[in-house]
DNA sequence: GGAATGTAATCAAAGCTTTGATTAACTTGA
DNA sequence: TCAAGTTAATCAAAGCTTTGATTACATTCC
């Protein structure tokens, strides 16, 4: 990956890693230039599949990413309370509560008391919100089928092995679950 | 990665993406399940990590990722055009012109007409901006090498290219470069 | 029973992000 | 010269996120 010109005036978004990187371990030697790099690869890589797949599949369809995580937990997990969402979600109960609202208004889910816990409210998805979401994930698995074909099969294994390892004992970090 | 339950009920953050790709492979059969779960755990990886440096790194000391992105190109570049600083951190000019009236205020960062063009406002570091954020940047490469460190190098250098290499021809979508 | 404790959801304030409009300044070319 | 077009920055509105209250309901245990 290593680009041909370092000089700032010269710098774009993909030479950018390169020479933070360069310059990065000359000011501040007792770094580690390959944890440096992992990271910022991988922050990168993510914000710009993230973008896409926002604005090429949701926007056009008046959806938000989140709002589609959303729908998508409460399509798999059928009537579910609010806070099993936040937990599979990653997201805080604040934001499913927010998120939920948009949702609610816009006629894709349907909330409800629980019946066993008169503080726990019950989501479903309402039949347009059903319709919606399958229609809407083939398109983003289409796209994602797209981003991920510049690797192999085996690749593809291989990332998603690795990934998994990198987060699998990161409960050492008394790290919520954010995803 | 596979767990042992499978039900709604037990289901927890980390063995979602397994429920979530059986069930959806079995309600849309012509998805591709790897693209699906390789993106599924881009995405979780990244959203931990990022969520574990912000609430153990960067809150702590008051800042907050995006403006510790943009405190770091500005770091790296010298005086530079908020125009690059937007380019080479992959937001937009608005989300920059945002975050630097925060940095001005905290007294990070300091703002000056560009002598070549009446338009331009050129970027650079205060004393205070540049001290705090090579301590800065010591704690957050520490704590990356927490998280690599269940990585071996070499396993850490394979992630590394495989993830370039996803993002290599991302330019085939014409996505904007966000990171 | 009833007080203390715990938990679900929501609210409030602050910050970041987006798109699209606006303002100001530079550049081009008749 | 000066009008038209382009570009840099900012503003405005809307949405999402966070942490830290607050409210309402449940549970525990004296």
């Amino acid at each position: 990956m290593p680009q041909e010109k370092s000089e700032p005036d010269q710098l774009q978004f993909w030479s950018f890693v390169d020479y933070a990187v360069a310059r990065t371990a000359q000011e501040i030697p007792e770094l580690d230039p390959l944890a440096m790099r992992l990271v910022l690869t991988l922050h990168r890589a993510v914000n710009m599949l993230v973008y896409d797949l926002e604005s090429s599949v949701h926007r056009p369809r008046g959806w938000s990413w989140p709002g589609f995580r959303v729908l998508f937990v409460i399509w798999l997990t059928g009537p579910v309370e609010a806070k099993q969402v936040a937990e599979l979600s990653g997201m805080s109960r604040a934001a499913v509560s927010a998120l939920v609202n948009t949702l609610e208004r816009d006629g894709l889910v349907a909330k409800a008391r629980s019946p066993h816990d008169g503080r726990a409210v019950n989501l479903t998805l309402t039949d347009q919100g059903r319709g919606a979401i399958v229609e809407t994930f083939r398109a983003h698995n289409t796209r994602e089928q797209e981003w991920v074909g510049s690797l192999s099969r085996e690749e593809q294994t291989t990332l998603t092995e690795l990934l998994g390892k990198l987060i699998a004992d990161s409960t050492r970090f008394d790290a919520r679950h954010r995803a």
